[in-house]
DNA sequence: ACTGATTCCGAGTAACCACTCGGGTTTCTA
DNA sequence: TAGAAACCCGAGTGGTTACTCGGAATCAGT
Protein backbone atom coordinates (compact mmCIF):
# COMPACT_ATOMS: atom_id res chain seq x y z
CA UNK A 1 0.00 0.00 0.00
CA UNK A 2 2.65 3.25 -1.46
CA UNK A 3 0.79 6.25 -0.21
CA UNK A 4 -1.04 7.89 -3.02
CA UNK A 5 1.15 9.44 -6.26
CA UNK A 6 1.24 13.61 -5.15
CA UNK A 7 0.55 15.88 -8.13
CA UNK A 8 2.67 15.11 -10.64
CA UNK A 9 2.60 17.59 -13.90
CA UNK A 10 2.91 13.87 -15.28
CA UNK A 11 2.85 10.59 -14.21
CA UNK A 12 6.69 8.98 -15.02
CA UNK A 13 6.18 5.72 -17.57
CA UNK A 14 9.17 4.77 -18.81
CA UNK A 15 11.75 3.49 -16.28
CA UNK A 16 14.06 6.30 -17.68
CA UNK A 17 11.86 9.02 -16.80
CA UNK A 18 10.86 6.95 -12.94
CA UNK A 19 14.49 7.14 -12.55
CA UNK A 20 15.07 11.09 -12.96
CA UNK A 21 12.36 11.74 -10.54
CA UNK A 22 14.06 9.69 -7.95
CA UNK A 23 17.46 11.34 -8.50
CA UNK A 24 15.43 15.02 -8.49
CA UNK A 25 14.15 13.70 -4.86
CA UNK A 26 17.77 12.43 -3.66
CA UNK A 27 19.27 15.83 -5.02
CA UNK A 28 16.33 17.57 -3.12
CA UNK A 29 16.69 15.75 -0.30
CA UNK A 30 20.65 16.38 0.42
CA UNK A 31 19.96 20.44 -0.87
CA UNK A 32 17.35 20.87 1.69
CA UNK A 33 19.56 19.61 4.31
CA UNK A 34 22.69 21.56 3.34
CA UNK A 35 20.83 24.87 2.62
CA UNK A 36 17.21 24.89 3.66
CA UNK A 37 13.94 24.67 1.23
CA UNK A 38 14.12 28.17 0.02
CA UNK A 39 17.63 28.69 -0.47
CA UNK A 40 17.64 25.11 -2.53
CA UNK A 41 16.74 26.97 -5.46
CA UNK A 42 15.18 24.34 -8.26
CA UNK A 43 17.54 25.27 -10.58
CA UNK A 44 20.25 23.66 -8.32
CA UNK A 45 18.13 20.79 -7.49
CA UNK A 46 17.75 19.86 -11.18
CA UNK A 47 21.43 20.42 -11.60
CA UNK A 48 22.94 18.33 -8.61
CA UNK A 49 19.80 15.36 -10.44
CA UNK A 50 21.60 15.74 -13.50
CA UNK A 51 18.74 16.99 -15.00
CA UNK A 52 17.53 20.36 -16.94
CA UNK A 53 15.16 22.80 -14.82
CA UNK A 54 12.45 21.88 -17.64
CA UNK A 55 12.48 18.31 -16.98
CA UNK A 56 11.81 19.07 -13.06
CA UNK A 57 8.67 21.12 -13.81
CA UNK A 58 7.78 18.19 -16.29
CA UNK A 59 7.32 15.79 -13.57
CA UNK A 60 6.36 18.18 -10.88
CA UNK A 61 3.60 21.07 -10.86
CA UNK A 62 5.94 23.51 -8.70
CA UNK A 63 8.47 23.37 -5.72
CA UNK A 64 6.36 23.04 -3.24
CA UNK A 65 5.01 19.47 -4.83
CA UNK A 66 9.02 17.85 -4.80
CA UNK A 67 9.12 17.94 -0.82
CA UNK A 68 5.77 16.59 -0.80
CA UNK A 69 7.22 13.67 -2.92
CA UNK A 70 9.89 13.50 -0.67
CA UNK A 71 7.51 12.98 2.72
CA UNK A 72 5.51 10.35 0.94
CA UNK A 73 8.69 8.50 0.37
CA UNK A 74 9.90 8.80 3.92
CA UNK A 75 6.19 7.92 4.80
CA UNK A 76 6.70 4.51 2.87
CA UNK A 77 10.16 3.57 3.88
CA UNK A 78 9.33 4.48 7.78
CA UNK A 79 6.14 2.51 7.34
CA UNK A 80 8.60 -0.72 6.05
CA UNK A 81 10.83 -0.22 8.50
CA UNK A 82 8.39 0.07 12.06
CA UNK A 83 6.57 -2.96 10.56
CA UNK A 84 9.49 -5.00 10.10
CA UNK A 85 10.18 -4.39 13.74
CA UNK A 86 7.25 -5.34 14.62
CA UNK A 87 6.74 -8.61 12.89
CA UNK A 88 9.60 -10.20 14.85
CA UNK A 89 8.99 -9.16 18.09
CA UNK A 90 7.43 -12.81 19.58
CA UNK A 91 7.36 -11.80 23.31
CA UNK A 92 10.08 -9.02 24.63
CA UNK A 93 10.09 -6.92 26.97
CA UNK A 94 8.91 -3.03 26.22
CA UNK A 95 12.79 -1.92 26.96
CA UNK A 96 14.12 -4.45 24.24
CA UNK A 97 11.19 -3.07 21.69
CA UNK A 98 12.13 0.71 22.13
CA UNK A 99 15.74 -0.56 22.02
CA UNK A 100 15.01 -1.82 18.35
CA UNK A 101 12.79 1.06 17.24
CA UNK A 102 14.89 4.00 18.41
CA UNK A 103 18.12 2.12 16.55
CA UNK A 104 16.05 1.62 13.53
CA UNK A 105 14.80 4.99 13.34
CA UNK A 106 18.12 6.39 14.26
CA UNK A 107 19.85 4.27 11.48
CA UNK A 108 17.06 5.95 8.72
CA UNK A 109 17.55 9.32 9.99
CA UNK A 110 21.50 9.07 9.31
CA UNK A 111 20.64 8.09 5.86
CA UNK A 112 17.97 10.67 5.46
CA UNK A 113 18.89 13.26 7.39
CA UNK A 114 16.45 15.88 5.67
CA UNK A 115 13.76 14.20 7.17
CA UNK A 116 14.24 15.75 10.77
CA UNK A 117 13.82 19.13 9.71
CA UNK A 118 10.64 17.92 7.20
CA UNK A 119 9.27 16.08 10.37
CA UNK A 120 9.48 19.08 12.62
CA UNK A 121 8.14 21.38 10.21
CA UNK A 122 11.54 23.13 10.04
CA UNK A 123 12.20 23.34 6.20
CA UNK A 124 11.00 26.67 6.28
CA UNK A 125 7.98 27.86 4.58
CA UNK A 126 4.91 27.14 6.67
CA UNK A 127 4.09 25.66 3.48
CA UNK A 128 5.43 22.88 3.96
CA UNK A 129 4.12 21.60 7.30
CA UNK A 130 1.59 19.50 5.81
CA UNK A 131 3.86 17.57 4.40
CA UNK A 132 5.65 17.41 8.00
CA UNK A 133 2.40 16.65 9.97
CA UNK A 134 1.37 13.72 7.49
CA UNK A 135 4.60 11.86 8.50
CA UNK A 136 4.22 12.62 11.90
CA UNK A 137 0.83 11.25 12.19
CA UNK A 138 2.13 8.31 9.71
CA UNK A 139 4.58 7.70 12.86
CA UNK A 140 2.06 8.37 15.46
CA UNK A 141 0.10 5.70 14.18
CA UNK A 142 2.59 2.94 14.14
CA UNK A 143 3.11 3.86 17.81
CA UNK A 144 -0.16 4.18 18.83
CA UNK A 145 -1.01 1.00 17.21
CA UNK A 146 1.87 -0.98 19.12
CA UNK A 147 1.10 0.60 22.36
CA UNK A 148 -3.05 -0.36 22.42
CA UNK A 149 -1.55 -3.81 21.37
CA UNK A 150 0.76 -4.21 24.16
CA UNK A 151 -2.46 -3.33 26.88
CA UNK A 152 -5.82 -3.85 25.25
CA UNK A 153 -7.18 -2.04 28.47
CA UNK A 154 -5.35 1.10 28.30
CA UNK A 155 -7.58 4.57 27.51
CA UNK A 156 -6.92 5.04 23.88
CA UNK A 157 -6.96 8.63 24.04
CA UNK A 158 -4.21 8.11 26.62
CA UNK A 159 -2.40 6.05 24.16
CA UNK A 160 -2.56 8.56 21.48
CA UNK A 161 -1.65 10.89 23.49
CA UNK A 162 1.38 9.06 24.86
CA UNK A 163 2.50 8.03 21.31
CA UNK A 164 2.64 11.70 20.05
CA UNK A 165 4.71 12.60 22.89
CA UNK A 166 7.28 9.84 22.47
CA UNK A 167 7.53 10.53 18.99
CA UNK A 168 8.42 14.11 19.64
CA UNK A 169 11.28 13.28 22.19
CA UNK A 170 12.39 10.78 20.18
CA UNK A 171 12.69 12.70 17.23
CA UNK A 172 14.33 15.54 19.65
CA UNK A 173 16.29 13.45 20.95
CA UNK A 174 18.00 11.93 17.63
CA UNK A 175 18.37 15.13 16.62
CA UNK A 176 20.59 15.96 19.42
CA UNK A 177 22.89 12.89 18.90
CA UNK A 178 23.04 13.88 14.88
CA UNK A 179 24.06 17.15 16.15
CA UNK A 180 27.18 15.07 18.28
CA UNK A 181 30.29 14.32 16.79
CA UNK A 182 29.80 10.50 16.11
CA UNK A 183 31.59 8.77 19.09
CA UNK A 184 29.45 10.96 21.79
CA UNK A 185 25.67 9.19 20.11
CA UNK A 186 26.04 6.50 21.61
CA UNK A 187 25.87 8.52 24.95
CA UNK A 188 22.72 10.30 23.90
CA UNK A 189 20.61 7.56 22.20
CA UNK A 190 21.46 5.99 25.69
CA UNK A 191 20.08 8.88 27.48
CA UNK A 192 16.95 9.17 24.58
CA UNK A 193 16.01 5.38 26.02
CA UNK A 194 16.41 5.97 29.56
CA UNK A 195 13.93 8.95 28.81
CA UNK A 196 11.20 7.48 26.56
CA UNK A 197 10.72 4.22 28.86
CA UNK A 198 11.02 6.18 31.39
CA UNK A 199 8.10 8.32 30.39
CA UNK A 200 5.98 5.36 28.61
CA UNK A 201 6.62 2.97 32.55
CA UNK A 202 5.26 6.30 34.48
CA UNK A 203 2.20 7.39 32.00
CA UNK A 204 1.34 3.50 31.06
CA UNK A 205 2.08 1.48 34.17
CA UNK A 206 3.11 -2.09 33.55
CA UNK A 207 0.29 -5.05 33.96
CA UNK A 208 2.83 -6.49 36.43
CA UNK A 209 2.50 -4.16 39.18
CA UNK A 210 -1.13 -4.70 39.29
CA UNK B 1 24.93 42.32 32.21
CA UNK B 2 22.64 42.28 28.83
CA UNK B 3 24.56 40.57 26.32
CA UNK B 4 26.67 42.20 23.87
CA UNK B 5 25.18 45.04 21.21
CA UNK B 6 25.30 43.25 17.94
CA UNK B 7 27.05 44.83 14.99
CA UNK B 8 24.70 47.29 14.38
CA UNK B 9 26.14 49.51 11.38
CA UNK B 10 24.96 52.71 13.87
CA UNK B 11 24.49 52.58 17.61
CA UNK B 12 20.76 54.14 18.49
CA UNK B 13 22.27 57.19 20.18
CA UNK B 14 18.68 58.74 21.33
CA UNK B 15 15.60 57.76 22.41
CA UNK B 16 14.01 57.85 19.72
CA UNK B 17 15.96 55.84 17.95
CA UNK B 18 16.13 52.84 20.60
CA UNK B 19 12.24 52.94 20.12
CA UNK B 20 12.72 52.38 16.53
CA UNK B 21 14.66 49.62 17.10
CA UNK B 22 12.33 47.86 19.27
CA UNK B 23 9.88 48.64 17.20
CA UNK B 24 11.38 46.47 14.85
CA UNK B 25 12.31 43.86 16.57
CA UNK B 26 8.48 43.47 17.71
CA UNK B 27 7.43 43.22 14.10
CA UNK B 28 10.15 40.93 13.16
CA UNK B 29 9.04 38.77 15.76
CA UNK B 30 5.33 38.51 14.74
CA UNK B 31 6.85 37.83 11.09
CA UNK B 32 8.94 35.63 11.66
CA UNK B 33 6.22 33.48 13.60
CA UNK B 34 3.71 34.48 10.80
CA UNK B 35 5.15 33.61 7.69
CA UNK B 36 9.09 32.08 8.37
CA UNK B 37 11.94 34.01 8.22
CA UNK B 38 12.48 33.47 5.02
CA UNK B 39 9.22 35.33 4.19
CA UNK B 40 9.75 37.88 6.27
CA UNK B 41 11.09 40.60 3.88
CA UNK B 42 12.59 43.50 5.08
CA UNK B 43 10.11 45.90 4.01
CA UNK B 44 7.37 44.26 5.77
CA UNK B 45 9.58 44.39 8.87
CA UNK B 46 9.74 47.72 8.27
CA UNK B 47 6.65 48.80 7.36
CA UNK B 48 5.23 46.85 10.16
CA UNK B 49 6.98 48.90 12.50
CA UNK B 50 6.06 52.24 11.51
CA UNK B 51 9.31 52.77 10.03
CA UNK B 52 11.11 53.19 6.76
CA UNK B 53 13.21 50.53 4.82
CA UNK B 54 16.41 53.16 4.92
CA UNK B 55 15.62 53.10 9.15
CA UNK B 56 15.68 49.57 9.32
CA UNK B 57 19.12 49.25 7.81
CA UNK B 58 20.50 52.50 9.60
CA UNK B 59 20.25 50.04 12.71
CA UNK B 60 21.01 46.52 11.03
CA UNK B 61 24.32 45.84 8.82
CA UNK B 62 21.67 42.98 7.51
CA UNK B 63 18.84 40.78 7.60
CA UNK B 64 20.35 38.48 9.67
CA UNK B 65 21.67 40.86 12.38
CA UNK B 66 17.63 41.59 13.09
CA UNK B 67 17.21 37.89 14.01
CA UNK B 68 20.52 37.81 16.06
CA UNK B 69 19.24 40.65 18.14
CA UNK B 70 15.84 39.40 18.53
CA UNK B 71 18.08 36.29 20.19
CA UNK B 72 19.91 38.27 22.25
CA UNK B 73 16.70 40.13 23.50
CA UNK B 74 15.57 36.37 24.47
CA UNK B 75 18.79 35.16 26.10
CA UNK B 76 18.39 38.45 28.58
CA UNK B 77 14.55 38.14 29.46
CA UNK B 78 14.88 34.40 29.65
CA UNK B 79 18.00 34.53 32.48
CA UNK B 80 16.22 37.27 34.00
CA UNK B 81 12.86 34.72 34.27
CA UNK B 82 14.94 31.51 35.30
CA UNK B 83 17.10 33.23 38.09
CA UNK B 84 13.89 34.62 39.67
CA UNK B 85 12.36 31.54 39.65
CA UNK B 86 15.83 30.30 41.30
CA UNK B 87 15.60 32.79 43.68
CA UNK B 88 12.56 32.33 45.52
CA UNK B 89 13.28 28.67 46.14
CA UNK B 90 14.41 28.05 49.76
CA UNK B 91 13.46 24.19 49.94
CA UNK B 92 11.19 23.12 47.54
CA UNK B 93 11.52 19.50 46.05
CA UNK B 94 12.73 18.33 42.34
CA UNK B 95 8.89 18.55 41.40
CA UNK B 96 8.05 22.01 42.61
CA UNK B 97 11.16 22.82 40.87
CA UNK B 98 10.37 21.99 37.59
CA UNK B 99 6.99 22.90 37.67
CA UNK B 100 7.67 25.98 38.18
CA UNK B 101 10.09 26.30 35.55
CA UNK B 102 8.17 24.82 32.89
CA UNK B 103 5.33 27.07 33.68
CA UNK B 104 7.69 29.99 33.29
CA UNK B 105 9.21 28.92 30.23
CA UNK B 106 5.28 28.07 28.88
CA UNK B 107 4.07 32.04 29.78
CA UNK B 108 7.03 33.46 28.21
CA UNK B 109 6.28 30.88 24.96
CA UNK B 110 2.99 32.48 25.04
CA UNK B 111 4.16 36.08 24.90
CA UNK B 112 7.23 35.50 22.73
CA UNK B 113 6.17 32.61 20.01
CA UNK B 114 9.26 33.11 17.91
CA UNK B 115 11.47 31.83 20.45
CA UNK B 116 10.27 28.46 19.97
CA UNK B 117 11.40 28.11 15.67
CA UNK B 118 14.73 30.51 16.92
CA UNK B 119 15.80 27.95 19.65
CA UNK B 120 15.18 25.01 17.39
CA UNK B 121 16.96 26.85 14.29
CA UNK B 122 14.03 26.65 12.40
CA UNK B 123 13.69 29.89 11.20
CA UNK B 124 14.56 29.02 7.95
CA UNK B 125 18.33 29.67 7.23
CA UNK B 126 21.08 27.67 8.47
CA UNK B 127 23.19 30.74 8.51
CA UNK B 128 20.82 31.48 12.04
CA UNK B 129 21.58 28.46 13.70
CA UNK B 130 24.55 30.07 15.70
CA UNK B 131 21.73 32.52 17.03
CA UNK B 132 19.61 30.08 18.35
CA UNK B 133 22.22 27.57 19.49
CA UNK B 134 23.35 30.74 21.53
CA UNK B 135 19.74 30.93 23.48
CA UNK B 136 20.29 27.04 23.74
CA UNK B 137 23.59 26.98 25.05
CA UNK B 138 22.22 29.65 27.78
CA UNK B 139 19.16 28.00 28.62
CA UNK B 140 21.45 24.70 29.25
CA UNK B 141 24.09 26.42 31.58
CA UNK B 142 20.95 27.95 33.76
CA UNK B 143 19.34 24.27 34.24
CA UNK B 144 23.00 22.63 34.68
CA UNK B 145 23.94 25.51 37.44
CA UNK B 146 20.67 24.23 39.28
CA UNK B 147 21.53 20.88 38.90
CA UNK B 148 24.49 20.94 40.12
CA UNK B 149 23.95 23.66 43.05
CA UNK B 150 21.30 20.69 44.25
CA UNK B 151 23.42 17.70 43.85
CA UNK B 152 26.76 18.84 44.59
CA UNK B 153 28.56 15.12 44.21
CA UNK B 154 27.13 14.18 40.82
CA UNK B 155 29.55 13.83 37.68
CA UNK B 156 29.63 17.34 36.31
CA UNK B 157 29.61 15.94 32.37
CA UNK B 158 26.39 13.66 33.83
CA UNK B 159 24.58 17.10 34.59
CA UNK B 160 25.91 18.73 31.59
CA UNK B 161 24.05 16.25 29.17
CA UNK B 162 21.37 15.84 31.66
CA UNK B 163 20.73 19.51 31.05
CA UNK B 164 20.78 19.20 27.69
CA UNK B 165 18.31 16.40 27.12
CA UNK B 166 16.12 18.40 29.87
CA UNK B 167 16.17 21.61 27.56
CA UNK B 168 15.33 19.97 24.38
CA UNK B 169 12.63 17.57 25.61
CA UNK B 170 11.00 20.57 27.46
CA UNK B 171 11.16 22.33 24.23
CA UNK B 172 9.99 20.08 22.07
CA UNK B 173 6.78 19.23 24.27
CA UNK B 174 6.06 22.89 24.94
CA UNK B 175 5.61 23.08 21.28
CA UNK B 176 3.21 20.16 20.98
CA UNK B 177 1.45 22.32 23.97
CA UNK B 178 1.51 25.81 21.72
CA UNK B 179 -0.39 23.77 18.55
CA UNK B 180 -3.14 22.29 20.42
CA UNK B 181 -6.50 23.68 21.27
CA UNK B 182 -5.92 26.08 24.33
CA UNK B 183 -8.31 23.88 26.51
CA UNK B 184 -5.73 20.87 25.51
CA UNK B 185 -2.79 22.57 26.56
CA UNK B 186 -2.73 22.09 30.50
CA UNK B 187 -3.09 18.24 29.21
CA UNK B 188 0.09 18.08 27.69
CA UNK B 189 2.07 19.84 30.01
CA UNK B 190 1.05 17.49 33.04
CA UNK B 191 2.57 14.79 30.34
CA UNK B 192 5.46 17.34 30.07
CA UNK B 193 5.97 17.28 33.47
CA UNK B 194 5.70 13.55 34.07
CA UNK B 195 8.28 13.18 31.38
CA UNK B 196 11.00 15.86 33.20
CA UNK B 197 10.39 14.52 36.67
CA UNK B 198 10.90 10.99 35.30
CA UNK B 199 13.69 11.32 33.06
CA UNK B 200 15.61 13.37 36.01
CA UNK B 201 14.76 10.93 38.80
CA UNK B 202 16.45 8.02 36.47
CA UNK B 203 19.12 9.79 35.07
CA UNK B 204 20.51 11.49 38.87
CA UNK B 205 18.55 9.30 41.13
CA UNK B 206 17.52 11.02 44.43
CA UNK B 207 20.27 11.32 47.28
CA UNK B 208 16.88 10.18 49.44
CA UNK B 209 17.46 6.61 47.83
CA UNK B 210 20.96 6.28 48.77
C1' DA C 1 19.41 80.72 16.84
C1' DC C 2 23.21 78.19 14.80
C1' DT C 3 25.46 73.98 13.49
C1' DG C 4 26.92 69.52 13.24
C1' DA C 5 25.41 64.93 14.45
C1' DT C 6 21.82 61.85 14.36
C1' DT C 7 17.74 59.99 12.54
C1' DC C 8 14.70 59.13 8.90
C1' DC C 9 13.06 58.40 4.31
C1' DG C 10 11.71 55.64 -0.06
C1' DA C 11 12.59 55.28 -4.95
C1' DG C 12 16.03 52.79 -7.24
C1' DT C 13 19.39 48.73 -8.25
C1' DA C 14 21.30 44.38 -9.00
C1' DA C 15 20.62 39.75 -8.06
C1' DC C 16 17.94 35.88 -7.65
C1' DC C 17 13.90 32.92 -7.86
C1' DA C 18 10.01 29.88 -9.48
C1' DC C 19 8.24 28.70 -13.45
C1' DT C 20 7.14 28.74 -18.94
C1' DC C 21 7.54 27.45 -23.60
C1' DG C 22 8.84 26.06 -28.03
C1' DG C 23 11.30 22.81 -30.00
C1' DG C 24 14.68 18.83 -30.16
C1' DT C 25 15.55 13.73 -28.85
C1' DT C 26 14.48 9.11 -27.40
C1' DT C 27 11.35 5.30 -26.71
C1' DC C 28 7.13 2.78 -27.61
C1' DT C 29 3.74 0.68 -30.64
C1' DA C 30 1.82 -1.26 -34.59
C1' DT D 1 10.03 1.61 -39.87
C1' DA D 2 6.87 5.34 -39.45
C1' DG D 3 4.24 7.93 -36.50
C1' DA D 4 2.91 9.11 -31.92
C1' DA D 5 3.83 9.64 -27.29
C1' DA D 6 6.90 10.41 -23.76
C1' DC D 7 10.86 12.70 -22.37
C1' DC D 8 14.24 16.28 -22.16
C1' DC D 9 16.21 20.78 -22.63
C1' DG D 10 17.66 25.72 -21.16
C1' DA D 11 17.28 30.56 -22.47
C1' DG D 12 13.87 33.66 -21.22
C1' DT D 13 10.08 36.12 -18.26
C1' DG D 14 7.86 38.39 -14.60
C1' DG D 15 8.10 39.05 -9.98
C1' DT D 16 10.35 39.51 -5.49
C1' DT D 17 14.20 40.45 -2.45
C1' DA D 18 18.02 42.47 0.26
C1' DC D 19 20.22 46.42 0.35
C1' DT D 20 22.01 51.47 -1.26
C1' DC D 21 22.19 56.31 -1.43
C1' DG D 22 21.41 61.11 -1.54
C1' DG D 23 19.04 64.21 0.75
C1' DA D 24 15.24 65.93 4.08
C1' DA D 25 13.80 66.33 8.97
C1' DT D 26 14.94 66.41 13.78
C1' DC D 27 17.77 66.63 17.62
C1' DA D 28 21.68 68.12 21.15
C1' DG D 29 24.85 71.26 22.72
C1' DT D 30 26.28 76.10 22.75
Amino acid sequence: MTSAARPLRRAPKQARAQLRVNRILDAAEELFVEVGYDAAATNRIAFRAGASIGSLYEFFPNKQAVAQALADRYVDQLGAIIEERMVNDPERTGEQLVDSIVNALNDFWQRHPAVVPLLRGALGAPALLAAGEQLRVALVGHIETILLERRRDVDPARALLAAEITIDLTRTILERAQAEPAHRRPVVLRELKIAAVGYLRTAMPPPSSK
